[in-house]
DNA sequence: CGGGAATCGTTAGCACGGCGAACGAGTTGT
DNA sequence: ACAACTCGTTCGCCGTGCTAACGATTCCCG
């Protein structure tokens, strides 16, 4: 065992975490949104009609921080917004057609630097991986 | 097998990471310094007498970047500054003994966030993580 | 039913940490 | 000796977190 304690195998996952994150924010390139956009507009898909408040959360940003993506989006036409038909204090956001097709794109353009890299690993490290997400997205519940 | 091809866990791992990533450095504050400080702090340590392009290097980052996260190191008197001994334009990185005994004590000071995390998981999971890690660092390489 | 409390989203302002362009000091090569 | 290169820095930009505060709306209770 490489890494025999808690604290040791804090330390390295820390690292890696952030320096894969920093990584991958950098190789955005080949797409007209941030990874950020990108995680957003996915996930005003996925929830349907959806506040900025649910967003915010379904992120795990603090509201404000979710506004401006929002606002982002909207600008570039891929999300729009509705009233609440019984709530005036809530908004309800949902991908626009532009949006959709964004997402189908980015979803079919898929030899993107991450998924080159992951081809390039072996078929086990790969398999790892996918155990893996499972239990990092545990750590970053809640 | 949930996650069947690699377009998927590309796409999965990239949202789990930015998310485990945002999440963590929001779980700075029992610190004095960043992660990114940290990082760099850490590194300054393990490289010796390094010089600021070397560090860019190995923390993936420009040299404009390392140049104000340095020199935020310096105010805070943990690295010190010394010119080459043969090349006048390059200068020598090293940690001082406030540096140090900084790290020491962060690295003593392990029950937190993450470390904690960690704790609360099965055993197998932190077996995989030891595992992935390395993986993961072999992506962020290069 | 009316008014204070709570909720929702936004705005404003701050900090951090990436980036590229440009520049000065120093070195190297012709 | 002088042009070309290298190294580090400065400058300004951008994205993306945060907290505090605020207006609009809704809710609840007296």
């Amino acid at each position: 065992m490489t890494l025999p304690t808690d604290p040791a195998l804090a330390s390295a996952l820390r690292l890696s975490v952030m320096r894969l994150a920093r990584r991958m924010r950098a190789e955005r390139s080949d797409s007209a949104l941030t990874l950020t956009q990108l995680a957003a507009l996915s996930s005003v898909e996925r929830l349907g009609p959806v506040t900025p408040g649910e967003l915010a959360e379904a992120e795990r940003v603090q509201p404000p921080s979710m506004t401006r993506v929002v606002a982002s989006l909207q600008d570039a036409g891929l999300v729009a917004r509705a009233p609440h038909p019984t709530d005036g204090r809530q908004v309800l956001l949902s991908v626009t057609p532009a949006g959709a097709a964004l997402l189908r794109e980015d979803r079919r353009r898929r030899e993107a630097w991450l998924a080159q890299r992951l081809a390039a690993l072996p078929a086990d490290d790969r398999d790892l991986l996918r155990d893996a997400v499972e239990v990092l997205d545990r750590l970053a519940a809640q």
